[in-house]
RNA sequence: CGCGGGGUGGAGCAGUCCGGUAGCUCGUUGGGCUCAUAACCCAAAGGUCGCGGGUUCAAAUCCCGCCCCCGCAACCA
């Protein structure tokens, strides 16, 4: 009989930038979920890749006068690497700059314009030829300036190709409603179709403005827009619009897509829906996951608080991070990643918990039993009962990719061990009764018997520190799970592996004062890996570039909110001039408008105006930014308005 | 009324969908054990489950109102 198959797909991620946390995170969950759904008996194909089209990609490239596929492949390189290490276990990698790639997109184009849903319009409004990007007038304000570049926009008419996204809202809405279990977790339903009730525009799904992206079938001048290209990718990739279509036949649709809560909007509304037109079956479920913020705070590129994890993998390898990742967030929700939380998680689990646990069973073993398991098994003892009952919640959990659920089960396992080798003590009976004590035998046959069963359970979200685990209790890798997770399965009179300390216990204080010191020595050399090393020439100015820029000391006279806006503070400052400078600054979370007034502060007089919020502001004022946030630069003793700085 | 998430012992979190002794990890204190990676076990202290109201025999959990924090979006010149 044929197994059940499972398709998993993690996004295609786009490789303007370097692998992170956030990347690796859904990246690892999809492993766990594919070598799991293995050993629950599943024909699994798991596909992850890159995206490679669009402007920033196309732009990056510019800026480092390299061809984009030669930026791709640098990028593509990177992630090969870091899969690998991870112990990344997908079946293939689609980079959306493959030829079947390009055939798959051209096929659902080819379906969803015969279906009628496709048509040329003229798309136009005030466009700034800088930015390549339409503006509304708002944005504009006054003098249809364009924000960036402050240059007039000019009135622009762009022919593009529209989807006929509109005629789905009722269909979607309808799936959602069928199909509740298409959003996970639920609470995401709630966004996307409040979304969705709220209507649909037709979806612009054509470029002329950028050359790097897939023409469009038909009219070729058009480059193909990057989300039509880019989801296209979990069809493409089985080979769908070529001869070759077998695994497609196989495994479409989709059993789950993994992706962050960011792009939960394309997976739910625009990826259906051009399904639906193309009159393809919808995957089965979307799921959303929460995001990992550093010490509390978003992670953003600008901020530079982006968790590359080298350093702890090259510490502690792949296993203990991928444990720590699925361990410490919770189903659906946000969390937060600290080289404390991890240090702590480390030791707490994985050296006292699962490391400890097994090390002190596995010695008693070697020693009474000559490096073999015990004679005897047992089938009625505390370890037994309360293994079962964890391996029902463990499996639970894991089908319903409650990680850290399946996780703390499994360690309930190791703290009954660990009680039970306490109250047993096993080393006074062998010193009362000897080695050959049935009692001692059946005793520790439930200890190594708790510990195989918590490697197996462990074992997809730590395929290596488990196998090691599994050798030195004479045990090969778990086939199925059915089987591995029965009481009973360690055999008796088994030779046992090499002795091995799995998880050496980490000296907190030691580590953090040599991680201190990597990190100062990285910040002054950048990484060969950076995808834009900026030379050191590059980043050094004359003096006279120096002089161009005009600082002067101003007395804040007036500060006000505005209005509507969250963080931007409007003040009419002297600088000395006839009139007073209206300055607009985003310092307003940290800062309250009463602080301000009377107080010297540093502002850069000859900048070019901006538009913020519909208001002018004729300069800019300084700040120290820590994580993104503003501390006002000021004078030692009150000076003059309009003082210079140099 | 822009959209969403969160507020649970000192810290970090689970539990909330499907009401019924408030649980886990870390930390603190006392005890135990010495097989193990200074680890492990037991016990204790510590919580008005953001606030107010309602439903109910019973509310962290359901309903209504409010407060605070954090993201996203619109503005970080």
């Amino acid at each position: 009989m044929a197994r059940a198959k499972f398709y998993l797909t993690t996004p295609i991620y786009y490789v303007n930038d370097l692998p992170h946390i956030g990347h690796i995170y859904t990246t690892v969950v999809a492993d766990v979920v594919a070598r799991y759904k293995r050993l629950a008996g599943y024909e699994v194909y798991f596909l992850t890749g890159t995206d490679e089209h669009g402007q920033n990609v196309e732009r990056a490239a510019q800026r480092q006068g390299i061809p984009p596929k030669q930026l791709a492949d640098q990028v593509v390189g990177r992630y090969h690497e870091l899969w690998q290490t991870l112990g990344i276990t997908h079946d293939d990698f689609i980079r959306t700059t493959e030829p079947r790639h390009a055939r798959g997109v051209a096929a659902i184009i080819q379906r969803i314009a015969a279906r009628g849903d496709i048509y040329l319009d003229r798309h136009s409004g005030w466009y700034c030829p800088s930015c390549e990007a339409f503006y509304t007038e708002k944005e504009l304000g006054e003098g249809r300036l364009c924000p960036t570049h402050e240059k007039p926009a000019e009135w622009h008419e762009e022919e593009n190709l529209f989807f006929r996204l509109s005629a789905y809202q009722q269909a979607l809405l309808e799936h959602y409603q069928r199909h509740p279990e298409f959003i996970r977790p639920a609470s995401r339903l709630n966004e996307v179709a409040r979304f969705v009730e709220g209507g649909l525009k037709d979806l612009s799904i054509s470029r002329v403005t950028l050359k790097w992206g897939i023409p469009f079938p038909g009219h070729e001048q058009h480059v193909v827009y990057v989300w039509l290209d880019a989801l296209t990718n979990y069809i493409s990739a089985l080979g769908f619009g070529s001869q070759e279509a077998g695994l497609y036949e196989r495994f479409w649709p989709a059993d789950l897509h993994l992706v962050g809560k960011d792009i939960l909007r394309f997976h739910c509304v625009y990826w259906p829906a051009f399904l639906l037109s193309a009159g393809l079956p919808l995957p089965r479920q979307v799921w959303g996951h929460g995001w990992w913020l550093k010490d509390d705070k978003k992670m953003s590129k600008s901020v530079g608080n982006v968790v590359r994890p080298d350093e702890l993998i090259r510490r502690f390898g792949a296993d203990p991070l991928r444990y720590f990742l699925l361990r410490e967030m919770t189903f659906g929700q946000d969390a937060s990643f600290s080289d404390e939380a991890f240090l702590k998680r480390y030791n707490a689990d994985l050296a006292n918990g699962l490391g400890n646990t097994a090390s002190r069973v596995l010695a008693m073993a070697r020693r009474y039993f000559a490096g073999r398991t015990p004679a005897t098994s047992c089938n009625d003892n505390v370890v037994k009962t309360k293994a079962e009952e964890v391996v029902t919640r463990y499996r639970e959990a894991m089908d319903g990719y409650e990680f850290h659920r399946a996780l703390e089960a499994a360690w309930e396992l190791l703290a009954t061990v660990d009680g039970y080798v306490n109250e047993k003590a096993p080393w006074s009976l062998a010193r009362r009764e000897g080695a050959s004590s049935p009692a001692l035998q059946r005793i520790l046959y439930n200890c190594l018997e708790g510990v195989r069963l918590v490697a197996t359970m462990a074992a997809p979200v730590m395929p290596q520190a488990c196998r090691r685990l599994l050798t030195q209790l004479g045990e090969g890798e778990p086939v199925a799970l059915d089987v591995a997770l029965r009481w009973g399965g360690l055999a008796t009179e088994q030779p046992l592996g090499g002795e091995e300390t799995l998880f050496p216990r980490a000296d907190t204080a030691e580590y953090f004062g040599e991680v201190k010191v990597s990190e100062t020595t990285a910040s002054q050399q950048p990484a060969a890996s950076e995808v834009t090393p900026a030379p050191a020439e590059e980043t050094q100015i004359g003096i006279e570039e120096f002089a161009r820029v005009k600082l002067v000391v101003g007395t804040v006279k007036v500060a006000e909110r505005v209005p509507k806006s969250s963080k931007l503070i409007r003040m009419e400052v002297d600088l000395g001039e006839p009139t007073l400078r209206q300055i607009v600054a985003g310092i307003g979370k940290q800062y309250t408008p009463e602080q301000l007034v009377g107080r010297q502060i540093v502002v850069v007089a000859n900048l070019k105006p901006a538009v913020l919020m519909g208001v002018t502001s004729n300069g800019m004022v300084l700040a120290a930014s820590v994580d993104g946030a503003p501390f006002l630069l000021s004078v030692d003793q009150p000076v003059p308005p309009g003082t210079g700085v140099r």
